[in-house]
RNA sequence: GGGCCGCUAGCUCAUCGGGCAGAGCAGGAGACUUUUAAUCUCAAGGUGCAGGGAUCGAGACCCUGGCGGCCCA
């Protein structure tokens, strides 16, 4: 209606005859006339409404705001140059029995706008604009996918076999077979059975579960992105997630360079690319290496405070003393690459360092956005792998992976060389729409319960 | 898990060296024929998060608990 009426001068009418509907966001009513704007999904419209031209003029003037109405009338612009509705006749459509929150200020309390998502939206637009951009991210997401002839793909969310990344689950129980199962803690292992399957591109978006705890950037559900290419290794999924997030950020935001809690960050590929080590060693301004020995680097780990377990091995220090030292001074994107094999049971050896595996992190903003790397095919190897976990398992560490024997033979029914992709949707979100928590970006966030407020 | 902060009308916020709790908006009644958070008049609106304690007297001070936020682990 902006579009096609925009241009009418202040005072003047259309002659065409329109219906809209929407909720009454504000209402100024002056004596025989009265002033509504009302809302919908794309934008808001201002309502005219006179005591000789509007049915039932008297009720119209004083409906509360947050009313939902339907209204017909001809399109015209009052002497102030506001294009508006001339209605005729309008109709209720839901009337709001609990008080609006103030016109001005909105609601702020964020229990309120958490627990009652439906009223953060409709009274504050900067929640609605998070949520319709990430909407159109994730829709962007498919679409470029698909254009590049990958399938969405359903895999199963109850697992009975905890696989596919380090992290605690959420546990439950089927009545019919009595057996506990799994929340997923990621879909990757089912994704690699479809490419096992003959399936050379697949993804899938969806929801997994972890249970740990709740803090500005985690909750226990949380959305993410898996993908896999047949014939492809970790330095296609680099370039893949460059472009892909590049392209997202100008679908988004109009530019790859973004401004994110107030500092600009340059997403245009290609991104900086650089090695665990080479990090670690930058920021601590001394070599640090996975060819020292394990004394040496956990004496690096003691001289910056960083606390480690008797089970750990060379790798798991070396990247506890990443963590702890140099992923949050990394503000523009990097692909941090070449991971400790120890703590990479999926990815395969690298082709040319012992110790290290073919596998990237992106890190954007201080924070890890996405994982990636060169699938391990060799089902000899991946039976090794997930040994070592049911160890590491066994000696409490209650994040290791369980033993999978089916995706095993999976794996000896022939995975060809293939390149995998996680991201997480709702930090990607995070950064395009320059939100610091998660909460905001997840419509219903998993709060405590409500106590009798 | 630790530290700090918050919780007062439907919403956003005040108040005070402890002494009957106050405003704007919303909601109600009324005025007003081109408003833009319209304006004006009137009336109404509260178990001060919950429970204990010291005090003649607590929303305020002390303790415990609840929920949330921020920072840290």
């Amino acid at each position: 209606m902006r579009e096609s009426f925009g241009h009418l001068n202040p005072g003047e009418t259309s002659g065409v005859v329109h219906s809209i509907a929407g909720r009454i966001m504000l209402l100024r009513r002056q004596g025989k006339i009265a002033f509504a704007e009302l809302r919908d999904s794309k934008g808001h419209i201002q309502l005219f409404a006179s005591a000789d031209l509007t049915e039932e003029f008297e009720r119209f003037a004083s409906l509360s705001l947050g009313t939902w109405v339907g209204a017909t009338g001809e399109i015209m612009t009052t002497k102030r140059g506001e294009l508006s509705l001339r209605i005729s006749s309008w109709v209720v459509l839901a009337y709001p029995v609990r008080g609006f929150g103030d016109k001005w200020h909105g609601v702020t309390d964020p229990d309120t706008r958490y627990r009652q998502r439906y009223v953060d939206l409709w009274a504050n637009p900067d929640a609605r604009s998070v949520f319709i951009k990430r909407s159109r991210i994730i829709s962007e997401i498919r679409h470029y996918l698909e254009s590049n002839d990958f399938i969405e793909v359903e895999t199963p969310i109850l697992h009975g076999v905890l696989g596919g990344a380090l992290a605690r689950p959420f546990t439950t129980h089927h009545n019919a077979l009595d057996i506990d199962l799994y929340l997923r803690i990621a879909p990757e292992l089912y994704l690699k059975r479809l490419v096992v399957g003959g399936f050379e591109r697949v993804f899938e978006i969806g929801r997994v579960f972890r249970n740990e705890g709740i803090s500005p950037r985690h909750n226990p559900e949380f959305t993410m992105l898996e993908l896999y290419k047949a014939y492809a290794d970790y330095n296609d999924m680099m370039m893949l997630t460059e472009e892909l997030i590049s392209h997202l950020a100008v679908i988004s935001n109009g530019s790859t360079t973004i401004t994110y809690q107030g500092r600009d960050i340059n997403l245009a590929a290609p991104w900086r690319r650089s090695t665990m080590e080479e990090l670690v060693s930058d920021q601590l301004g001394r070599e640090v290496s996975l060819e020292m020995e394990l004394v040496e680097l956990l004496s690096i780990a003691e001289e910056n405070d960083i606390s480690v377990a008797p089970s750990w091995g060379k790798g798991k220090v070396l990247l506890e003393i990443y963590e702890k030292t140099t992923e949050h001074t990394i503000w523009d994107p990097v692909f941090v690459y070449d991971y400790p094999k120890e703590v990479s049971p999926l990815s395969r050896d690298h082709r040319s360092k012992p110790d290290v595996v073919e596998r990237f992190e992106v890190i954007i903003a201080g924070r890890e956005l996405a994982n990636a790397f060169s699938e391990l095919t060799d089902p000899e190897e991946q039976r090794r792998r997930f040994q070592h976990q049911v160890e590491q398992g066994k000696a409490g560490d209650d994040e290791a992976m369980e033993m999978d024997e089916d995706y095993i033979r999976a794996l000896e029914y022939g995975l060809p060389a293939t390149g995998g992709l996680g991201i997480g949707i709702d930090r990607l979100v995070m950064l395009l729409t320059d939100q610091s928590q998660i909460r905001e970006v997840v419509a219903f966030p998993t709060m405590r319960p409500e106590q009798d407020r």
